[in-house]
DNA sequence: CCCCTTGATTAGAGCGCTTCAACACTTTAT
DNA sequence: ATAAAGTGTTGAAGCGCTCTAATCAAGGGG
């Protein structure tokens, strides 16, 4: 800066105030300074300048797992709204790891960013208290029940428990009663869901039929879950898998037994991403509307640093999505 | 870190040697001086901390397009070996659009990252000149024949010619001799596929059956192709298709059209995506390792920043994998 | 002719950290 | 006893920028 003040004959203070387009500046000068600026490669240091602003316009997004599309795409949203907003996203990938997330949320917050979003992540209320004073937060599609209350932490979130009653009320209107749920173990939509199940259950009195059994959020959590299944008297004849990954999964498996679907068995998933749309899966699923989701998370954020600071949250409707692995149960 | 000194009574440049683990503290100061940076929630500010060190330690990783699982594989080596190195890493999204690409190497330079990662983007050397000169910079996945001559660009790519080679190969072997492929369009890698089908149809004699059509790299691009292919006169046998994403688009539109794969058409993809292996889809396809790709990558990256100053190219062994989409062509 | 605006420019402090050279103590060798 | 050689600690400069308050030049009244 200082190379391109002296090539310009100017201070360095009106170089600063080109380069952010300050509108005090004289035509002329400021052809001079811009001249000099490329002359020289001058490329203004965005740590330098953080620093000094006391901002970063940054937004700090940590994810689950990116190698889940449904993810992927809320970061889109995430990516598009920030971008309109002239904010810039920092994305850390948490494979799963909570240890991991842990750390990454430490690391974005030393970065300073200004708000922080949270998608899909295993984080509970305790690992964000001390976070959550320093940088507005905001969960994306991960509703941990109950720890949702601390004042500094949104939510933008798709109601799963609704999603999964919805998912229950397709099966049994088709005539199933045996529906098992392959749940998401630990993942943090994963209670919510299996709550929607149960209480699915429940309403149609199927009660005593409910059955859940731990799976995961991947496609090889199916395997097991599926071998025992079928190995059992009174198998299901329809199967609720946590999310659509997961189904790809217990799909695989039925192939590999045989098992057809959804003329043997019926197989719903959850998110809808492309992979249920692909007509050789044709997967019934419940969609979430994850630009949107995205998207809110960071108009959240912004109200957050507008001044708002009682906590919001926003729970999107979910849709069932009926594709061709849903049927009536074989006679 | 002020308040931090003050509280443990030591100086500011104290605290510093302790946050940073120096050898040179006695034990009595350090105790004190963590407990002081605990009481007082203290976090150091990583943008001062590099201003001051005059290096970020982080690497930048532009992706041509994060909801392919692929380029999210690549990422997830990337990460893992930048980690295990501790470096920290920044992802950003082009999102296909080159424009974008283009601005975000900009903002990953300003924000002083010490190594670029560009998997899959379309960049060419024009677009890279300047910025190469300023921090090393490695292509992922993404071959620009002829574009990587810039000495301060690395390059990390599977053998995209070799593996399209393969998949002729395959293909003649079944039996087939009207084999088309859908480019992958304005793609960083579709250039060398497409020379590589080209050269494998040559050296299979069937040069002037050779048909290449305009794709691109998702599953939408397909629809109109297949829509024009089905349409025509001598409908080729087997269709080779830029990428697994690609791939599924032309089962989609083959299934609707009631043309059933194998036993009418053949279909390979590329890249042996998790979708590849779905059961259902099955889809034969070329294998590209992903996580040592991305591996690889920060591993020239360091190497540069350890002194290396010839530029170096990687090239991997791409794999055919067979599994149910291909098949003698009809009779 | 002087005072006041108005607009354009600049000096300089400060952002939160690192690091080097200097300093005060000990300890050991002489 | 004194010099030499460690230990541990600190003052202060500096990283590349922003931004406030001060300065300067040039008109425009009165």
């Amino acid at each position: 800066m200082e190379d391109v003040a002296e090539r310009a004959d100017v201070s360095r203070a009106l170089v600063s105030l080109v380069i952010n387009g300050s509108p005090k500046v004289s035509e002329q000068k400021r052809r001079r300074v811009l001249e000099a600026a490329r002359a020289l490669g001058y490329r203004p240091n965005l740590m330098a300048r953080s620093l000094a602003q006391q901002r970063t316009r940054i937004i700090g997004v940590l994810v689950n797992d990116l190698r889940n599309p449904f993810f992927a795409e809320v970061v889109e949203g995430v990516e598009t709204a920030a971008e309109s907003d002239e904010f810039g996203i920092v994305v850390l990938n948490g494979r799963r790891d909570r240890v991991r997330e842990l750390a990454a949320v430490e690391t974005l917050v030393q970065l300073q960013v200004e708000g922080l979003a949270l998608v899909g992540t295993q984080l509970d209320r305790d690992d964000l208290a001390e976070v959550a004073d320093i940088v507005p937060a905001v969960m994306v599609a991960s509703d941990l029940v109950g720890s949702l209350d601390h004042p500094g932490v949104d939510a933008i979130v798709t109601d799963g428990r609704r999603g999964a009653e919805l998912v229950v009320e397709h099966l049994t209107a088709l005539g199933h009663e045996r529906i098992l749920h392959i749940d998401g173990a630990g993942n943090a939509s994963a209670a919510e869901r299996r709550q929607g199940y149960l209480r699915g259950m429940e309403a149609a009195g199927l009660g005593d039929l409910a059955d859940v059994r731990t799976g995961g959020d991947d496609e090889a959590a199916a395997f097991a879950v599926i071998d025992e299944i079928l190995a059992e008297p009174d198998a299901p004849t329809a199967i609720f898998a946590f999310n659509d990954l997961l189904a790809a999964g217990v799909l695989d498996r039925l192939d590999d037994a045989g098992v057809s679907v959804p003329a043997d068995m019926s197989l719903v998933g959850f998110d809808n991403t492309f992979i249920a749309a692909l007509h050789h899966l044709a997967l019934t699923t419940v969609n979430q509307p994850r630009l949107t989701m995205g998207e809110m998370a960071v108009a959240a954020l912004l109200e957050r640093l507008n001044g708002r600071d009682e906590p919001v949250r926003h729970t999107l409707d979910p849709e069932l999505v009926v594709r061709g692995t849903t049927g009536p149960p074989p006679a």
